[in-house]
DNA sequence: CTGACGATTCACT
DNA sequence: GTGAATCGTCAGC
């Protein structure tokens, strides 16, 4: 665990968000590790909860029917950029943006299991000690992270905010697909099981 | 310009 | 288990 922190981080590069699926980015997302310098502090957590909006055919998507505005423009970028946007006027919720740039394809990431920064984690959210609830769910990741909707539109291959792979491996047996959480006004599409967590791990947020 | 609502969380019953 | 908080975004007038 304490190797993970140097200098030579395994950053993802840009062609591993620039596929064309969102489901095989989502779920190739599980057992990585979300890193952010804010605030010249380091934090990391290894994501265990990721869901896929899969572009302009998907009534779940902010981009659903093409629809294209200030907020989701950052969408149609190429991938491998963030999409930070607010929900409920208070959470901000964290995606990467994948695909080629034009198709609004992106993944949520909702939960992560803190490995490094958690002093800090605990001061920006306000608890007084480690638990599961630390950046399991999307407004308490990003939370916890320091991630606001300042970093929207930055790019995942920089020194702010990535992701990098270690020798942390997830069997496919492992990540289990569910159906998205919240997403109900999209119809049969809220069926569709976009939402990959890593089976068995108690920081996965739970269901409602 | 106005109003309705959400990819949620937390406190409280 | 239930409901309030809270504000940017978007559609409609």
């Amino acid at each position: 665990m304490v190797s993970l922190i140097n200098e030579q981080w395994n950053k993802l590069p840009v062609s591993f968000y620039e596929r064309e699926n969102a489901i095989v980015i989502a779920s190739a997302l599980i057992g990585k590790i979300l890193i952010t310098q804010i605030g010249g502090i380091l934090t990391a957590a290894r994501i265990v909860e990721t869901e896929a909006y899969n572009g302009i055919t998907d009534k779940a998507s902010h981009a659903f029917g093409n629809r294209r505005t200030a907020r989701t423009e950052i969408m149609y970028a190429s991938g491998g950029v963030s999409y930070v946007y607010l929900c409920y006027g208070i959470h901000h919720l964290f995606n990467v943006v994948t695909n080629r740039s034009g198709v609004p394809h992106a993944v949520l990431v909702r939960a992560a299991e803190p490995v490094a920064g958690i002093e800090e984690m605990l001061k920006r959210t306000g608890k007084k000690k480690v638990d599961y609830s630390l950046a399991s769910g999307p407004g308490n990741l990003t939370r916890a992270l320091g991630i606001s909707t300042a970093y929207n539109g930055i790019s995942l291959t920089g020194n702010t905010i990535f992701i990098v792979a270690d020798d942390f491996t997830v069997k496919t047996s492992e990540i289990m697909a569910t159906a998205r959480i919240g997403v109900d006004y999209a119809g049969e599409d809220a069926l569709l099981p976009y939402r990959f967590i890593l089976k068995g791990n108690p920081f996965v947020s739970g269901k409602k």
